[in-house]
DNA sequence: GAAGGCCTGGAA
DNA sequence: TTCCAGGCCTTC
């Protein structure tokens, strides 16, 4: 379930290993998991160097010379990997991007097929709403912003951090963790939060959002880095797939509740 | 603003 | 064998 941390990670290591690199070809093994036509994409990117490789929300962005973009979102299970190609057919493999000079080769492989691929232009209208329609990056806006975007919004906090045309980036992890790091509870609604609470969770997302950058983001069921290494943010998770442990802060057992379709975790004695 | 659907692997 | 995980879109 690759979220901001986990993208930004995997985009880092992107940029230091493909900036630069001139793409002779496109390999295709799924048209499903593509957005664009196949043709669109192998007849335009081929012979393209990439300038530099970015992220909004969790999208991975390829920028390639001529202001062609391709755009990658992983879903749940999606996966970059930098590999020299042993096996013909790696399982669940629907993408292969080869650079001029290098043995190894940069795959798409996405098992649940959650992720989608798409080539873009310069053109906004060549965005798909999804990307158009995203809110702004949680490390770009103030407290006070991030205050009146939730601030009069009356569904449960936990929802609506979810929806990415609010803001960008947060996904169920990491909006179970900066809750609970806020000590505001999943169900609370913003409109009954005071400005300083809602403040507060900004600074509890950028933190834990920070963190979880600094330990190579999350690595639970099928996220990995680039060269097939794992983040090891997981470890210092305080509720999210803690349900039936003690909280670290309070010893109170740690409560899982569905809510938004898909679940909660929180204290039920931090959060209040 | 809730619920269903896409999709598959792994757990119950 | 059934259920569950959830990013995001569509439908009610």
């Amino acid at each position: 379930m690759p979220e901001l941390p986990e993208v930004e990670t995997l985009v880092a290591q992107l940029r230091e290993k493909i900036s630069g690199c001139v793409l002779s070809r496109i390999v295709i093994t799924r048209e499903s998991i593509l957005s664009s036509p196949k043709e669109a994409i192998t007849k335009k990117l081929s012979g393209k160097r990439v300038q530099t490789v970015k992220r909004r929300g969790k999208f991975i962005r390829l920028e390639f010379e001529k202001d062609l973009t391709l755009w990658f979102h992983l879903g749940m299970t999606g996966q970059l990997i930098w590999t020299e190609e042993r096996e013909k057919k790696a399982l669940h493999q629907h993408l292969a991007l080869v650079f001029e000079g290098k043995k190894d080769r940069l795959l798409f492989r996405d098992s649940r097929r959650f992720g989608e691929v798409f080539l873009a232009n310069g053109n906004i209208a060549s965005l798909p709403q999804g990307v158009r329609l995203l809110g702004p990056e949680p490390f770009e806006i103030s407290g006070n912003e991030f205050a009146s975007i939730f601030g009069s919004r009356k569904g449960r906090i936990k929802s609506l951090l979810l929806n990415q045309r609010l803001m960008a980036g947060l996904g169920n992890i990491y909006a179970d963790e900066s809750l609970y790091r806020a000590g505001i509870n999943p169900k609370k609604r913003p409109h009954r939060l005071n400005r300083t609470a809602l403040m507060r969770l900004h600074e509890s997302i950028c933190l834990t959002l920070k963190e979880a950058i600094r330990h190579g983001g999350s690595s639970i069921d099928d996220y990995m880095h680039l060269d097939g290494g794992r983040g090891v943010f997981q470890k210092f998770h305080q509720v999210y797939g803690r349900e039936g442990e003690n909280c670290n802060g309070c010893g109170t057992k740690i409560r899982r509740v569905p809510l938004a379709g898909r679940s909660s975790h929180f204290c039920p004695q931090c959060q209040k």
